[in-house]
DNA sequence: TAGTCCATGTAAGATGTTACATGATTCA
DNA sequence: TGAATCATGTAACATCTTACATGGACTA
């Protein structure tokens, strides 16, 4: 039996940014709200009763804001344990059915790459993803080969439009990597 | 109030193939679990209970196989309902929240246009589709361009990779047109 | 002082997950 | 006959959605 993750993508996500800095439940709406990981939700059904189940696991730890704030507001830090968890959430193996049915979370895991895990890891993650990939498109190439004839017009472009992605994808692997090898990079 | 959909993305999916051919919950599991329609979960657990309510909401009627068959197997078909439903989500404007949050969603749409909807529905689509694209990408490419100093390598990245994934789908926008303009295609 | 924003929360409900259960049939 | 596959289902649980609620503070 796997063990599974008790932690949701979002909960993965509170977790990488409040380790960034940290933060607030509105601080974490708002960036939600407004910024490219706005495809998270930032409704507060959401967001509290996450951030309450990541506190009561002893991933992260709140207080209320010191005496200078006049509103109530409760700032979350990570504990030892949230960064160990979020760490090894990070660098987990990449799975094909990560490739397939998790994209965003692989990139969740990516974004946070430098920031938290081991120096080495960004290029490993990149170099196991591309191969998934890889090892992943033909699959559908073949599917569109055998059944096309069969396929309405829209649903042909549909499929290519997910080939297309992965293999955008596979081409942003193979740039990442090189960025990582040119190491004066900065 | 915003009348929303009754039924999930999974549910839609279903109508689609089941519209598309008379088919059984594990005929639908198949389904998934052998095309790249992979991205939907096949587990029964989410198959038989939306079946059991689109049923319940009168877009779909089951009926057990007729007598060659050994095995009870539960056959479902659109109902004109169903088929009414389905259209109405299939059709309705593209809005910037699909692309940000729901790509996925609007794909599925329209991978059954040309099936479903009525002659000129797919390149209605695939304009509006392509709008919304244009709109969104330069609020992409401001906040990369704003915040790049202040990212870490692997979150710019990550950011990068969205943008190109982005791109990429309008491309595949305009290719997609070009294929309903030119109306020799077959 | 009325409206908006800050800030946190809960309640009800829908949907999905994993795991288990059941029984028939086909195949080695 | 035992294992795998066909075929449908349920139970317990987690998570998310929408909607509502509350109260303080700022601003026009």
């Amino acid at each position: 039996m796997v063990k599974r993750d008790q932690t949701s993508t979002l909960g993965f996500a509170l977790l990488g940014l409040i380790w960034q800095a940290r933060r607030s439940g509105y601080d974490l709406r708002k960036f939600f709200s407004s910024t490219p990981m706005i495809s998270f939700s930032d409704s507060p059904g959401a967001i509290y009763p996450a951030l309450h189940r990541l506190e009561q696991s002893g991933l992260i730890r709140g207080q209320l804001a010191e005496g200078g704030e006049l509103r109530r507001r409760k700032i979350f830090e990570l504990t030892a344990r949230g960064r160990a968890e979020f760490r090894r959430w990070q660098t987990q193996p990449v799975m094909q059915k990560d490739v397939v049915q998790n994209l965003d979370s692989l990139m969740l895991r990516f974004a946070f790459m430098d920031q938290f895990a081991d120096k080495g890891a960004a290029p490993r993650f990149l170099k196991s993803f591309q191969k998934e990939l890889a090892a992943y498109i033909p699959n559908l190439r073949k599917y569109l080969k055998s059944n096309r004839n069969h396929m309405s017009r829209s649903g042909r472009l549909a499929l290519e439009s997910g080939i297309q992605a992965y293999e955008t994808q596979l081409r942003w692997t193979k740039r990442a990597i090189a960025t990582y090898q040119a190491k004066g990079e900065r």
